[in-house]
DNA sequence: AAATATTTGTCCGTATGTATC
DNA sequence: TGATACATACGGACAAATATT
């Protein structure tokens, strides 16, 4: 056993990393368990509660569940909490900056990836997609008759769900995973050229999905970087 | 308190949001304490094991570290540390899908940002990527007297370090961490094709080094084009 | 269906080491 | 030096959830 008990690192670090040392060489895979608490104390040679730490800590990083009666279990990739932890620690960043900054790695990504989006969306996606253009429409004749606040909301729900559609099939386990986990953020913003610009935001999506039934990638993807034309002339002003 | 004790949750997740609304709500700051261990169990009325549980939780992602006769302390904000958490989550899935997924993601952000990475490298940037470019020079002469493996870690080091500097400056502050994050995961990964052709991945960055020197963009484009080629011809067809 | 064993969840008490004044 | 405050680490005990027979 590799831990250092004499030494000023903690214990329940050491266990940590020998836990993940411990899976890798084992080849363990998703569904796959741990032996029992009482077998990896026994196995390090510390005591329940420092295992325990080091698992709770493996546990919230998404490796692994445990539950009373079954065990230690190896997850699914998840990449749900780190990229969660990722976003909540950019809060302390000043807000424009990581607002940007998202927009920005929205429409490289989107842009990037967006043969593969559209060579993988279904009809149904499509489906889904054109109902959230109908949502987006009915809220943006609604203008008047409601607050800006809720209007937003609701809107801003529909436009995230309308992309991460479009991109919940494509290969890549990062991208889409990244590109919904950015909605998910942005969804708290309002942005404020959408809604004074709700008709143009409209009518771009209207763009896309016409495209996408058409199933006219040129098209598509003009319509995409139209989308996006308003970050891209921030950030490049090279991009044609 | 907002606990639920009725078991619905584990408590000691319960106890982890609730010590990072506390951090919120009291605006706390990076040096700043957390009450004791025995004050936090008192107040959220939770053994000891517990609230510790919680507390290595969010040592482990970086939000706090605690130390005897100190206490527990707010952390800087440091992306770093949580984007390698989720290095060692990929390390579980190194599989061929999961290095392709790296690959795209990563050709995709660096030709997406690469006007940003052109206007910000400074001289100094410029030299620390023509030494990784002589390393890898070096190596490629020694592949005959050296055996690959060793080879293949020191070439893919300096490689990942060319990159990272390259992009270490653009304001963007996802993307220089997302890119040095899977730079860090690839260089676990010896890249066949890297390997077997090693004079054209010299080139490549040979190519790129000298459009920065010669301050052209669009030379520098097509190099960085030219740099991913081979993995564009995967994902996208219609790429130029 | 019911009893029993297994395994994690939660709590308590105590001793040790470390930092601060 | 000594005293105090604090986290680190250990061990035992019982409760709750799940699996097994």
């Amino acid at each position: 056993m590799r831990l250092d008990k004499t030494n000023r690192k903690k214990l329940y670090l050491q266990v940590f990393y020998e836990l993940q040392a411990y899976i890798r060489e084992n080849n363990l895979k998703a569904g796959d368990k741990l032996p029992t608490e009482a077998e990896l104390c026994q196995q390090f040679g510390v005591s329940r509660n420092v295992l325990r730490e080091a698992i709770k800590s493996m546990e919230i990083t998404g490796i692994v569940t445990s539950k009373p009666g079954v065990g230690i279990t190896i997850c699914e990739v998840n990449l749900n909490f780190v990229l969660s932890t990722l976003i909540s620690q950019l809060n302390y960043f000043n807000d424009d900056i990581v607002v940007q900054s998202i927009e920005e790695m929205r429409s490289v990504l989107e842009l990037g990836f967006d043969y593969a989006a559209f060579s993988s969306v279904t009809d149904e996606d499509l489906a889904v997609m054109e109902e959230q253009v109908r949502i987006m429409e009915s809220r943006a004749k609604e203008i008047n008759t409601t607050s800006k606040n809720s209007l937003g909301i609701i809107f801003a729900t529909a436009d995230a769900k309308f992309h991460k559609v479009l991109f919940s099939r494509i290969k890549n386990i990062l991208v889409s995973s990244i590109i919904e986990l950015f909605w998910a953020y942005d969804r708290y913003f309002l942005r404020k050229n959408d809604i004074d610009f709700i008709e143009t935001t409209v009518n771009k999506h209207k763009n896309i999905l016409i495209a996408l039934q058409n199933r006219d990638y040129t098209e598509f993807h003009n319509a995409m970087v139209y989308h996006f034309t308003h970050y891209y002339e921030k950030s490049d002003p090279h991009a044609k």
